[in-house]
DNA sequence: ACCTGAACACCGTTCAAGT
DNA sequence: ACCTGAACACCGTTCAAGT
């Protein structure tokens, strides 16, 4: 599509939405390697310096994107009273939006400073949840959120191959019951998801 | 350093071993961005091409660095009769391997094709080791090694940071205790290293 | 306010040529 | 066998200029 010069008109500009959906297009077609500032650019029919006016830099883009694929990890049901249920249910949503974009959580970590608030957020209720069910709530804090990285490392790691990110994505879910259930020994039900 | 040019006479052209060296410098130096073929073909005073010949590509490269900088973690102690103390032993020989050039790790995941045949022979002797205490060791196989990773990667987004890098390092081992604690209830004694 | 072209300082990699 | 220069197709980012 080509874009008349000058100012647009409301509306019909280059939006932060298009930019941040055609990114992740991008990172997904592209196997980590596909998105780049000039290959979005290009993509969406403008010069690689217009991007700078709505998402800014590298970390800006990358900061955005977080935000955005992450954000509906918190729209989780809230279990009042049932905390181990919604650990569960917070790090399975996570996973899953980890797992929808494996490439975004390589490119964060190859860019700290795109850690997004999101995903301060995330760690923060989850320190929560845990000092209501075990004394030693930083250490499994760490357990759980690490794994679910480096779980989600190894997504990334499959390239695109469908059957093995299958296989991944169930074992994970095996390994979080598994963790879960020897944090507090005397557990019952299951997740209010 | 001005090298002569033509076929260097043996011992004194481009070696492999230093080619690794400095490609490790750069790599802790340049925190993550500074390992780059250009730059180390700069810093050993050559061409870039000239690395062709020894290391290969970019993945050629990583593989190699991969091979040398975990291939003490399987000089690991054999423990025979005590697999849980060989499996702290191993996984903390791993980390500490991991957290000596932290940025290595995500070079390596960020192009999957560089894991070296080290890194398998690790996971492998791990779940012969659970085997032999634990019913699942798949599952726990998958929970200690992504954990590590994820560890690892934590490691790596410090930047730098010595005092945060020396508090993560402490967690681990922490986290690591506690794990291997959940998995044989009815352990007893420590590592034998 | 938003988009542009030109420029700068980088990349990895291939190829043909030198010794 | 090993190293070279030149070339190709890329990068991110800054700057001054257009509307």
């Amino acid at each position: 599509m080509i874009r008349a010069r000058g100012r647009p008109v409301p509306g019909e500009g280059l939006m932060r939405e298009d930019i941040l959906t055609t990114a992740l297009t991008l990172l997904d077609e592209g196997g980590g390697q596909g998105l780049t500032l000039r290959a979005l650019a290009a993509r969406l029919g403008v010069t690689p310096m217009s991007l700078y006016h709505h998402v800014g830099d590298q970390v800006g883009l990358l900061r955005a994107l977080s935000d955005r694929v992450y954000a509906e990890v918190m729209k989780c049901p809230k279990c009042p009273g049932d905390a181990q249920a919604e650990i569960q249910a917070l790090l399975t949503r996570f996973y899953e939006a980890v797992g929808h974009h494996p490439q975004l959580i390589l490119a964060i970590f190859s860019m700290p400073q795109a850690f997004s608030g999101v995903t301060r957020q995330i760690t923060d209720r989850l320190t929560t949840l845990l000092t209501q069910i075990t004394t030693d709530p930083i250490i499994w804090r760490d357990i759980l959120v690490d794994h679910t990285h480096g779980s989600g490392l190894a997504l990334a790691a499959t390239q695109g191959d469908r059957m093995q990110a299958q296989a991944l994505q169930a074992r994970y879910q095996q390994a979080l019951t598994q963790l879960l259930s020897r944090l507090t020994p005397s557990s019952k039900g299951s997740p209010c998801s």
